[in-house]
DNA sequence: GACAGACTATACCGTTCGGTATATAATAAT
DNA sequence: ATTATTATATACCGAACGGTATAGTCTGTC
């Protein structure tokens, strides 16, 4: 009954679904049952309810992300593991996932844009990171971190956007995890 | 001088830039130079812009595909052709480009997204229709073509929104589409 | 030169937008 | 009990929204 929180949940359902302008801030406080004043008393606009929206679900996840992956000697598992972060991430907030992918490919002068811009850098830093790891090992990979990062991080929001599309009946599982990991890895011809 | 012309345009220009629900009619007709019942001559109303918009970049692109691509025995000069004439396109209309990626994934229930559904499950098909031939030929790869489809359209689009976005700058060469082509077909290890 | 159809300008419609001024209720500290 | 702070409601703001009714003005045809 913590009405911050009602609302924020509320606008992320009405955002994925109607997106950031097409939703107004009228039809938000309504669903979460609360006035005008209310939202304005926690967030101090509509823009600083996305903005905390981002920070909840966002940042714990790429504080995950930057902690727990990391390379070792099995290249396989890391970037299984990656994978499993990343569609693990998804089903606990698919509507949140669904507005990322959205916005992250939103119009460059748009307000909404500059307030996810951010944390969507952050995100392909941490990757590209790891990647250099990679390359450190992986000698002939040297100066490629970036195409690599932009690949793999496709590959992955690909697989996870067509599952929440798609209705997230069939559960992303092991399975198309490892054929995704070798998809990166070897190639096509290895499946 | 073409107004009808010219209000496509514009509009184009200003939904990439600030988003379809982010701008008003009014900014498109003053910035073309018409009033409001020139537009709603045209287009009827301002989805009916979008959907020229849609109708006449995008079906142009989509009939080329389906015409040019085609697997016979090379499937790295396949795959090439096809990373080719989706750089092409992109670098006609950088603004179209970018909007497809954000609008595609846009919310489900928006008016915009109705109106590009359709648009982007041609375009599904017409790729996965490519990895059906490729797949009766190559029979390991049966029963996956749905995947290899995402797989390969995700690595490229996720290239050229990521040139559009960094400034186009660094133009999209030969070298880019080779290297992405054996990403799909032998994965990082032969990069 | 009358007339039809395509096109465009002025001025306006009701609605919704994001945001706020004001007042009151609840809570906690003194 | 008094007071300060936090939280919530009523009612409203000007501006912008998508869209349109009306009144023409062109252009080509007969």
């Amino acid at each position: 009954m913590d009405k911050r929180q009602m609302i924020m949940e509320n606008a992320l359902t009405l955002f994925a679904r109607e997106g950031y302008e097409g939703c107004g801030v009228m039809k938000i406080v309504t669903e979460s049952q609360v006035t005008k004043p209310t939202l304005y008393h926690y967030f101090g606009s509509k823009e600083g309810v996305l903005r905390s929206i981002y920070e909840f679900y966002f940042s714990e996840f790429l504080n995950k992300l930057a902690a727990d992956i990391k390379y070792q000697d099995n290249l396989m598992i890391a970037i299984s593991e990656i994978i499993s972060l990343y569609t693990d991430f998804a089903y606990q907030s698919p509507d949140f996932y669904w507005l990322t992918a959205h916005l992250r490919r939103g119009p460059r002068e748009s307000e909404s844009y500059l307030i996810v811009a951010d944390y969507h850098m952050r995100e392909r830093d941490i990757l590209e990171n790891f990647m250099k790891d990679v390359s450190s090992v992986h000698m002939n990979l040297k100066g490629m971190e970036g195409q690599l990062t932009r690949n793999l991080h496709n590959l992955i929001s690909g697989l996870v956007e067509e599952k929440i599309l798609t209705g997230l009946g069939n559960k992303i599982d092991d399975h198309d995890i490892t054929l995704l990991t070798k998809q990166f890895l070897y190639g096509i011809f290895s499946l």
